[in-house]
DNA sequence: GACTCAACTTAGCAGGAAGGAA
DNA sequence: TTCCTTCCTGCTAAGTTGAGTC
């Protein structure tokens, strides 16, 4: 076993591409000393052992830690009295008071340069690190900036991407600006402020149609009931409705068998309809990395086998190497394929019973208002595909019976019909609850649940209470980050390593990590880190690696507060040894419950969503051209939306295209250049003088290289070739339908040698650099055309520039779940760009809450 | 206080629908 | 009109959190 991703081919995949990006990512430059550069793989997960700490601090600290703090409760920090918010405020060494932490402003300040600000205070006592107030943003600690001015608010995690050798995104605005400043350059190069005008005009006029037309259709979706309108502060909301109406689930329909025998031994078997579903199942995964997971493969084996056994199948199925399951993928290929090729009469009848049953299942009335189900299908039976290395993947789903759901709804409701020949396993009428259907999954025991759709309105209100007490957060956060900084250097162990949490979820947008258990994927979180995922480089470069939710590696280095560096290396010395957790005394629940006395209904994952919104707010902020095309500033929302995602590293894996379509797109520019090329040549040979006048059209076009421009015309020419011979056979076909009498073979060849005529014109032009006229060219035409053409070039150099930095990175996850819709409405609305450019029509619907705010409104 | 579990949010991926280019 | 690509949605796994129980 080389690594922990082993048998996890996405998390496979995504660090080969990472290591591939970034070959240097290896522990090459780790401090070698006790910090062991502990290979990921090797790590084996053992029974969590408490490590016993002398308490001893650092040799490097004057202070000692109290021996007696293991659990200690935490030091009640409410919020404090001014007095004391002063205190934290005077903590810091600078003679005016104002050093460290100052005001609002503060804690936009990025870690490091605080830091740095910090040993100049400290060596400078009277050292003024900040001539402003911090009543504005932007304004803020401007020392801070001398350094970059482009990244000071940005977390941690940030800036390190692009300090250090880790291969995220750098995120700097200095890359981000450059990069745009290119853009526009290159605008300028091709699009002359005419042309400028006449686009944004017409994507102004193209934008306001289509935001007539999306207004359109949202007026008719609308929920008459605007609850976002009726908000009531600090209003109970345990009580989730009044009254609940709905139809119960959908069941999967029953197992039609389909005959198709797989083969045993070489034989083809023939299985009871219950074994060949199940054989089925895995059958239609054959060939894909789950199917050539060993884990996946032994627990499926050991299902499948037993039904196989009750079965009584002839001949006994005791070993999965002599399974073929090859017939069955090869049939569900070839049914896969008529689905694809259904006639327009049957999709349409496919679509009106999906329609059938999203208006019998997907509606409810949840106190006398329609509202939409999100999953009202009873999840059909099916191998568990856990993710990364889940000891259960493979394991037989069984199917769900009525006996065993629970349905929620009013005590007047109607109770709904329980499919024939079963009952309901139970009804209950929770009104504290939002779920309308419960059941167990027999994999993990776990509880599945029938909620609401996401545009619903328990949904949206549980949306804005998360973003508001993001916001909430960030009124609080100078103090709360004031608070764990002092209590880094605290003598009780277990509230150093609560602040060095903190400071982690704050700084790297870490999740909480809850232990887990032994029969899960193992993956970590901040308080579960162990040993082996932390590596420490001096002076303070902190290298991570370990597996995330969903076995998404983490892999980052950044730079950190010497305190928590020193703390790190004091919470990893002997006798802590891999395996062993890095925080062993600290616990989620312990953390949460701190958070709590900190500010009300603060948890640990609201740093994520608090870091993730302001982030994505000040960067749309700087990253927005002011004057520049819808195009422009989509791309900048876009960036600013990546910066997020590479924060909270939300990845993807890169698509199996991607290379290939890159390389269309590039194509796909030099063609439009060609063209540019080919129409400036014209006009200097219908009007030869402008060659004075208008320079530029003798200016060579870029990346056109001669052999690449003899390889596109020979294409071209191929290409006109295919297309005469084509339509010389589909016209011929026509005139035997019509019984006409078929072009001869003679006109098909004169047609192709007008071809050859113009390959040699074109290999003439080539040679002499002068293109005659075509027929009726006028320079005018020429200049419109030219125009034409360098819209196209900026608009697919857009495309080409977003898809690149795209490829790994998912935006759609933080887009949905962590930045406040409201910051993106206030910017549709401020730069006149259309909602519906950002905002597919489910998230419009999901945030119909937010699209009321004006657009100076801020998070 | 440790542990468990219910309830909800967050997450990536597969496949189908939609849209654009030829 | 067809084909190809992109985008969107649905699905369900995997987290977090807080309440309940012993």
């Amino acid at each position: 076993m080389s690594s922990d991703s082993e048998d996890m081919p996405l998390a496979k995949r995504k660090e080969q591409q990472q290591r591939a990006n970034n070959p240097s990512t290896d522990d090459d430059n780790l401090d070698s000393g006790s910090d062991s550069d502990t290979p990921l793989g090797k790590r084996k997960r053992p029974a969590v052992r408490k490590r016993v700490l002398d308490d001893e601090d650092d040799d490097d600290e004057a202070d000692t830690l109290s021996s007696s703090d293991s659990g200690a409760p935490a030091v009640k920090r409410t919020r404090p009295s001014v007095a004391t918010r002063k205190s934290y405020k005077d903590d810091s060494s600078d003679s005016d008071g104002e050093g460290d932490y100052r005001g609002s402003s503060d804690s936009d300040v990025p870690l490091a340069k605080k830091k740095s600000a910090d040993s100049k205070a400290k060596t400078n006592g009277s050292a003024k690190t900040n001539g402003t107030n911090g009543t504005s943003r932007t304004k803020a600690a401007p020392k801070y900036k001398e350094e970059s001015s482009s990244d000071s608010d940005a977390p941690l995690a940030k800036k390190a991407a692009s300090k250090t050798k880790i291969k995220t995104e750098p995120v700097s605005s200095s890359k981000s600006k450059q990069g745009t400043t290119t853009i526009k350059k290159r605008g300028k190069e091709e699009v002359d402020d005419k042309s400028k005008v006449k686009k944004v005009k017409k994507e102004e006029a193209d934008d306001k149609s289509k935001v007539k037309k999306a207004k359109k259709e949202e007026d008719e979706d609308e929920d008459a009931d605007a609850w976002w309108l009726n908000q009531k502060e600090n209003e109970d909301d345990s009580v989730k409705w009044t009254s609940l109406k709905h139809n119960g689930v959908y069941f999967p329909p029953e197992y039609v068998p389909h005959g198709v025998k797989m083969k045993y031994d070489g034989k083809p078997i023939t299985l009871a309809p219950a074994v060949e579903e199940v054989a089925g199942f895995f059958g239609a995964l054959l060939f894909t990395e789950h199917a050539e997971n060993p884990t996946f493969q032994e627990n499926f084996f050991k299902d499948f086998s037993k039904i196989a056994k009750a079965h009584k199948t002839s001949p006994e199925i005791t070993s999965f190497k002599k399974c073929d399951f090859t017939p069955m993928y090869e049939y569900f290929q070839v049914e896969k394929e008529k689905r694809k090729n259904m006639t327009k009469e049957q999709k349409e009848a496919a679509k009106q019973e999906k329609l059938a049953l999203d208006e019998m299942y997907g509606t409810c009335y949840l106190d006398g208002r329609k509202e939409k189900v999100g999953n009202y299908r009873i999840e059909p039976p099916s191998l568990f595909r856990g993710r990364g290395k889940h000891p259960k993947t493979g394991c037989l789903k069984l199917r769900v019976q009525p006996e065993q759901v629970t349905l929620n709804l009013s005590k007047d409701a109607p109770i709904p019909k329980a499919p024939a020949g079963h009952k309901w396993g139970a009804i209950v009428h929770d009104d504290t609850k939002t779920w309308l259907a419960t059941w167990k999954e027999n994999v993990n025991d776990s509880t599945k649940y029938v909620f609401l759709a996401a545009g619903s309105s328990l949904k949206g209100q549980s949306d804005l209470k998360k973003f508001e007490t993001a916001r909430a957060l960030k009124k609080e956060i100078d103090w709360i980050r004031r608070g764990y900084m002092a209590d880094l250097k605290d003598k009780k162990m277990f509230i150093r390593q609560r602040a060095t949490a903190m400071y982690l979820i704050d700084r790297l947008a870490l999740r909480a990590g809850n232990e887990k258990g032994e029969d899960e994927a193992d993956t970590v979180g901040c308080c579960s880190l162990r040993y082996e995922h932390v590596t420490l480089e001096k002076p303070n470069i902190m290298h991570l690696d370990f597996l995330g939710k969903d076995s998404i590696r983490y892999q980052k280095s950044v730079e950190v507060d010497e305190q928590v560096f020193k703390n790190i290396r004091l919470f990893k010395r002997e006798p802590a040894q891999e395996g062993d957790d890095l925080f062993d005394r600290l616990k989620t629940s312990e953390l949460n419950k701190h958070l709590q006395n900190l500010m009300k209904g603060l948890t640990a994952k609201v740093f994520r969503t608090y870091n993730a919104s302001f982030t994505f707010q000040d960067q749309l902020e700087k990253k927005t051209p002011k004057d520049g095309t819808v195009a422009e500033k989509l791309l900048a929302y876009n960036r600013a939306n990546r910066d997020v995602a590479i924060l909270c590293n939300h990845q993807r894996a890169v698509s199996k295209g991607h290379a290939g379509q890159i390389g269309k797109i590039e194509d796909k520019v030099r063609a439009y250049k060609y063209q540019r090329m080919k129409q400036k040549k014209m006009i200097l040979s219908l009007e030869p003088k402008l060659k004075k006048k208008r320079p530029e059209l003798l200016e060579p076009e870029s990346d056109l290289e001669d052999d690449w421009i003899e390889e596109h015309e020979t294409q071209l020419m191929e290409k006109e070739r295919e297309r005469i011979k084509a339509k010389f056979e589909k016209d011929n076909l026509k005139r035997k339908e019509n019984k006409e009498k078929p072009m001869p073979a003679s006109e098909l060849k004169d047609l192709l040698k007008e071809v050859d005529v113009r390959a040699k014109e074109l290999a003439k032009e080539r040679k002499t650099g002068v293109v005659p006229p075509t027929r009726g060219a006028t320079v005018e035409k020429c200049n419109a055309q030219i125009l034409k053409l360098d819209e196209r070039i900026a608009a697919t150099r857009l495309t080409l520039t977003d898809k690149e930095e795209n490829k790994q990175t998912a935006l759609g996850t933080s887009k949905i779940n962590y930045i406040d819709p409201r910051i993106s409405a206030a910017w549709c609305e401020k730069h006149k760009v259309p909602l519906d450019k950002i905002f597919t029509k489910t998230l419009r619907d999901k945030f119909k809450w937010a699209m009321t705010v004006d657009e100076n409104w801020e998070f």
